[in-house]
RNA sequence: GCGGAUGUGGCGGAAUCGGCAGACGCGCUAGACUCAGGAUCUAGUGAUCAUUGUGAUCGUGGAGGUUCAAGUCCUCUCAUCCGCACCA
């Protein structure tokens, strides 16, 4: 018999399926589309791990599942290449980032082959090729035609280690995304896109997303971060403003107000204490809070600092004065940059004004509470309740009050309704050289002038040199100076480069129409595939690529380049692959190279395993053992299938005539169904394959005399099953058994609900909701003749005997329930 | 603190509608074949007790509840993981 030597079979079929195109997008149009896509990765200089791995092994199974059930099938994959790694590996090792990229996407791509991946190589798309970057420049021109990109000086993150801003989605608790330095402030100039026009559409948006996990829509929401509320004006006569806003959730406390806060980067703080005592200290503590990073700054431990300023604000609703003080707990960029204190009404304010000694006003009294008892206040009262010492509004609710008092600030004009988000606009300037230019230069006479589109694209200049300081597109002068576009004049050209997030954010709908040299995409190309069906990749880019990808496709819906404006109709993220229940990293030194595994056993080994040993979504915990047992049963396929590949070859006539033929029968019919809904509709492969793998055992034990037509029928469409989960394996056997054509174009199994149906089932006789008996019946029994049937069997009775039934419950098929004392 | 999830044998995990808990795999035990076994095949494998066979009791983090019947539904509670977190 021939042996199983995935060592050969594996690469065979990968060169004769890479011949034939055999992964080419179809143009049979008749047919309805399905977009299968996996988020593309970095081509880092390491290879593919085992995440990788696991995610193109889910997205493989669901692109040929679907390929198999009669779908034209788009199944693209690229490089996200662009970024900082490359630009690193110029400087320390003065390789050409370019010609290192290339290298590494080029050994991602033969790796990806490697697992037999079903991808359309035709499409394939690299985003830092002028082709792609081309069309990004395109995008961003657009965004600016829109006016969705502008510039701006701010405040914003800067990264020591990797030598420029971040957006604010790629600061995590105060660290640098990628490199996990600690995040500085810095005052610079940069390019924004506006990405918090659309933060209502993106979130109600979620709303209809019904197929992406709950958890990335919530934190979505939650970084999003709409609050309603209101904005109110104070006044502080010093200055002679009549309008210093602040922004609240709570206006019901509003007489519960006892001062003021601004943050120290407030505009106004340096005019409020001039001349005043504590001026030279609050001007230190302003120096002070610059130099925070992020995380010392905003960690809710962090203690809370101020100072009184020595101004006073007025209440627009009582003329009574506070004061207002500067402290360390509020935040320029959210809402105005200045609250007030209710302390009796606020966890923060209350602890705030414990230190310094401010009054504590209470004006919301809990439910049946009679009066205010400001001394024994522990902590601040920010429940439901009835609204005290609040002029004419005393004996609202609270709710009552919040629309009440807003719309009475309308009226007398020192406010109203506001909405404020905490997502802010994205920065996307970098000062780095290994990314997509922007396409703008800056002309003394013009000033700010885009690139022509029909300019483009801004090429990348080899002139640059990487000391590791600065940005190397400013270190060359044939980049730098350039003419104006507008008036032929000398200009010089930006030299930021763009987030690589926005290399991301839509090459989706580059594969749609790959070689486009005119726009970024067809919009009926795009059209004809979008929205995406199935995305799948990891959960660390649920506020980072997955917004700025929502973000893009609904400009571009706008635009009228696109039909669709979400661009994932259903995502899937899978878990986390551990060694020894921790992440795999080096430094741990439990990395499981994916290579050495595909040589030891084969692709096919390493993506059952990686889809059998725990459910998709979950973490799964690599284990050797379990490998094993992986490439134990692929043997035991091989064995039984080419020891009837005669038997299938011949094709008997399925005659069904014994009931063991008919179990064989119906298992096979059972298996189908369960694998067609585990694998296409559940993303349960774990349980498919265990349904295969029962399949195989049935298989195993049917007699040798049996009826052959069934057992011919059951083999062969075992390996049509396992076709989008082993798919070199089960081309090899299905050739083996004299097709010609390739397993993965055939169409996949149906089943025949008839067939499940069982003559006889057996019914579990309960007494007292214990099971003891069993008894075999006609599965046409209905309730009162299994009743009869059941009641009248002699171990039934015994088990009764004596005993009064009170009740009989009968589930046909099922069970029989007798209720007896 | 807020949000999302999870908790089932020695292990990974099944159980889609409330109806035999533990499918499938790993591991383990015994046996067969074998020069050999980390190959293959056969049988067994939740716990406790009993046993010639049949069996009995307990058992899905914990405590209650609904029901003829609960891993599944309800109430409370504990633990773990992930995300966000001074957002006014």
């Amino acid at each position: 018999m021939k042996k199983y030597t995935p060592a050969d079979i594996e690469p065979k079929w990968q060169s004769v399926w890479a011949e034939n195109k055999a992964h080419q997008t179809s143009e049979e149009t008749d047919k309805p589309t399905f977009y299968a896509l996996e988020m593309f990765p970095y081509p880092s200089g390491e290879g593919l791990h085992m995440g990788h791995v696991r995610n193109y092994a889910i997205g493989d199974v669901l692109a040929r599942f679907k390929g198999m059930n009669g779908y034209r099938v788009l199944h693209p994959m690229g490089a996200d290449a662009f970024g900082l790694p490359a630009e690193n590996a110029a400087i320390q090792r003065g390789v050409n980032p370019r010609a290192w990229t290339l290298k590494n996407m080029e050994r991602i791509r033969q790796e990806q082959s490697r697992l037999g991946n079903s991808y359309d190589w035709d499409r394939y798309v690299g985003t830092c090729t002028p082709e792609y970057y081309h069309f990004t420049q395109w995008l961003f021109l657009l965004f600016y035609e829109r006016g969705l990109a502008y510039r701006k000086k701010g405040t914003v993150n800067w990264c020591p280690q990797c030598a420029t801003v971040l957006a604010n989605e790629q600061v995590e608790n105060g660290l640098c995304w990628r490199c996990d330095s600690e995040v500085v402030k810095k005052d610079l100039e940069q390019w924004y896109l506006k990405i918090t026009d659309y933060a209502d559409r993106l979130l109600e948006g979620l709303d209809e997303l019904t197929e992406w996990p709950e958890k990335v829509r919530a934190m979505q929401r939650n970084w999003i971060g709409k609050s309603e509320g209101a904005q109110i004006s104070f006044t502080i006569p010093e200055l002679g403003l009549t309008e210093v806003p602040v922004f609240t959730t709570r206006p019901d406390t509003l007489y519960g107000v006892s001062y003021m806060v601004l943050a120290p980067e407030h505009p106004l703080v340096p005019r409020l204490i001039e001349g005043k005592p504590n001026e030279q200290t609050i001007d230190q503590f302003i120096g002070q809070m610059k130099k925070e990073t992020e995380l010392s700054r905003t960690g809710s431990d962090v203690e809370k600092i101020g100072y009184d300023t020595g101004a006073v604000a007025v209440h627009p609703l009582t003329g009574k004065e506070i004061p207002i003080w500067v402290a360390n707990y509020v935040l320029m960029d959210y809402g105005t940059g200045a609250v007030m204190g209710v302390p009796a009404h606020d966890e923060r304010d209350f602890l705030f004004a414990g230190k310094y000694g401010l009054p504590i006003r209470t004006v919301i009294l809990p439910p049946g509470q009679e009066h205010g008892k400001n001394d024994e206040m522990k902590e601040a009262y920010v429940d439901e309740g009835t609204l005290v010492n609040s002029g004419s509004f005393d004996g609202m609710s609270k709710r009552e009050a919040i629309s009440a008092i807003t719309h009475h600030l309308e009226e007398v004009g020192s406010g109203g309704k506001t909405t404020t988000y905490r997502l802010r606009d994205w920065l996307v300037s970098r000062q780095r050289y290994w990314g997509c230019p922007i396409p703008i230069v800056y002309c003394d006479s013009c000033g700010v002038v885009p690139i022509p589109k029909e300019d483009l694209p801004v090429t990348l200049p080899e002139d640059v040199t990487f000391d590791g300081k600065s940005n190397p597109l400013t270190t060359s002068d044939s980049f730098r100076y350039t003419s104006c576009p507008s008036c032929g004049k000398e200009a010089r050209r930006e030299t930021d480069t763009m987030d690589t997030f926005i290399d991301s954010s839509w090459y989706y709908l580059r594969y749609t129409d790959p070689k486009n040299k005119e726009l970024p995409f067809a919009p009926e190309k795009a059209n004809e595939w979008m929205a995406v069906d199935d995305y799948i990749g990891g959960v660390e880019h649920a506020v980072l690529h997955l917004l700025y990808s929502r973000f893009v496709t609904k400009v571009l819906h706008d635009a009228e380049m696109i039909q669709v404006d979400e661009p994932f109709k259903r995502l899937f993220t899978l878990g986390m692959v551990l060694k020894d229940g921790s992440k795999m990293s080096k430094s741990k030194g439990n990395v499981v190279s994916p290579m050495e595994i595909i040589e030891k056993y084969g692709a096919d080994t390493a993506r059952m395993f990686v889809l059998f040993a725990a459910p998709a979504d979950g973490e799964l915990d690599w284990n050797d053992a379990g490998v094993d047992g992986i490439y134990r049963f692929l043997n035991r396929v091989w064995r039984m299938a080419q020891q009837h590949v005669e038997l299938v070859h011949e094709k008997p006539e399925v005659k069904l005539e014994d009931s063991v033929a008919q179990g064989l029968n119906r298992l096979l019919h059972q298996t189908v169904k369960k694998v067609t809904i585990d694998a296409g509709d559940r993303y349960q492969f774990n349980t498919a394959i265990s349904a295969i793998m029962e399949l195989v055992n049935g298989i195993n034990a049917y007699p040798a005399e049996g009826d052959r037509g069934v057992l011919a029928e059951a083999v062969e469409k075992m390996v049509l099953m396992l076709a989008p989960f082993v798919p070199h394996i089960t081309e090899e056997l299905w050739h083996d058994f004299g097709h010609e054509s390739s397993v993965h174009k055939k169409s996949w199994p149906t089943y025949d609900e008839k067939a499940l149906i069982l003559d006889e089932v057996e019914i579990v006789v309960q007494i007292n909701g214990k099971v003891r008996h069993k008894s075999v019946l006609p599965a046409t029994a209905d309730k009162a003749m299994i009743e009869e049937t059941i009641l009248a069997e002699e171990k039934v009775k015994a088990l009764i005997e004596g005993k009064t039934i009170r009740k009989v419950v009968v589930v046909p098929g099922k069970l029989v329930n007798i209720v007896a004392q």
